[in-house]
DNA sequence: AGAGGATAGGACCATGTGGTCCATAGCGCA
DNA sequence: TGCGCTATGGACCACATGGTCCTATCCTCT
């Protein structure tokens, strides 16, 4: 019952990915699905739009899943989390050669100027996105230089990944991505309390 | 007799802005330019397509004049003139509100993965972008630390600002870039070395 | 067996799209 | 004056779009 609804979802998110949301017609939508006839669609979604809602927060739970969860592993170090999440993201990246960049940075460019609700939806996934960052910086904060604003730096993290991917995708070449985690790893190394950082010496290869 | 083709241009630059480039069409550049009929369109340009070239070309050529230029300042100090490249940025997004955001991040995020002819001009944008900063690295490198790669720190300030302005047009807020703004300059000068940095000190509020 | 709702199929519609064509207007130049 | 060029208007086209609607099928429950 629900479950040609999750085949429409799926086949929408590749789409979408690939071509952007404007680009991706409901047909396409209803062929990569493998289904035929478009009141089949109009019978689980109310309308496109609708459904790109929906595709979006599928995209920002998998990425919380997956991408997200490592922030909270309550028995690693929480500085080193944060190393682990950037390397996480990298990863997720390189699952696709780095060619479909960030659902939500490609959907923000696209339709955060024309199209209010999408621009609400998009800015509460980066701020949920924020906040996980956040409440690990105040978590480690005890390891952290008294300057860090945890806001700021969380925002800072998120635009570089975001630019760093979208770099990545318009030249094709994931080192992109791998440099730029490599240097942003070492911008918050550098709010890191010099006792704290004397402690790993020689344990980061960077 | 040029006269009409700019007109067109810049009323496409316009819309491309606010819309995106599949969302604008070729009426709507008419109706922006105050043209009527297609035929008017198409005798001065080939195609939709060859439209968004040069208006990216023109966008690129409006940046490296109102951005870029202020890095190849010869009377002030390299590295000075970063920070002012950067604040440069935050005063151009300040110009609309930050509403716009990157026409190149835009048109990367909307066209990079489905059309090739876009995305190597986007490429080529972000190159000439890149090895500007570049050679103000190298131009600078008697101040920087030996572990510096150009390349590598070129791409992270574009990609960084890129996210940064994608995030405030995203948030409505212009305070995300000039938040992150600060943040950039502070990573740059953790690659200035020591001493060089010790004469400055004072100079800088942040 | 038969009623009734969920599922499918697909014809259909109004609108908007990029792009073409052709008939005219205006113009400088001889 | 009249030739020939570029500019201008707008009708027109084929096609794709989001969305509706009506009719079959299927499955389940009685």
């Amino acid at each position: 019952m629900t479950q040609r609804r999750t085949q429409i979802l799926d086949a929408a998110a590749v789409l979408i990915a690939e071509r952007g949301f404007t680009s991706t017609s409901v047909d396409d939508v209803i062929k990569g699905a493998k289904l035929s006839g478009k009141s089949h669609f109009y019978h689980y979604f109310k309308s496109k739009e609708e459904l790109g809602y929906e595709v979006l927060n599928r995209q920002f739970e998998r990425f919380a899943e997956r991408g997200l969860a490592v922030l909270r592993e309550p028995m690693i170090d929480p500085i080193e989390r944060l190393y682990l999440f950037i390397d996480g993201v990298v990863a997720l990246q390189a699952e696709n050669g780095g060619r479909h960049g960030s659902p939500f940075g490609n959907l923000a460019a696209e339709l955060a100027d024309a199209h209010e609700g999408f621009r609400l939806r998009i800015e509460a996934v980066f701020e949920r996105w924020a906040s996980q960052i956040g409440s690990l910086l105040w978590e480690a904060r005890a390891q952290l230089t008294d300057d860090v604003d945890a806001v700021r730096l969380s925002r800072f993290i998120i635009a570089t990944l975001e630019g760093a991917v979208l770099m990545t995708r318009v030249k094709r070449d994931l080192s992109v991505l791998e440099g730029i985690a490599i240097d942003l790893k070492r911008f918050i190394a550098m709010h890191v309390r010099q006792s704290v950082r004397d402690d790993a010496r020689g344990a980061r290869p960077w």
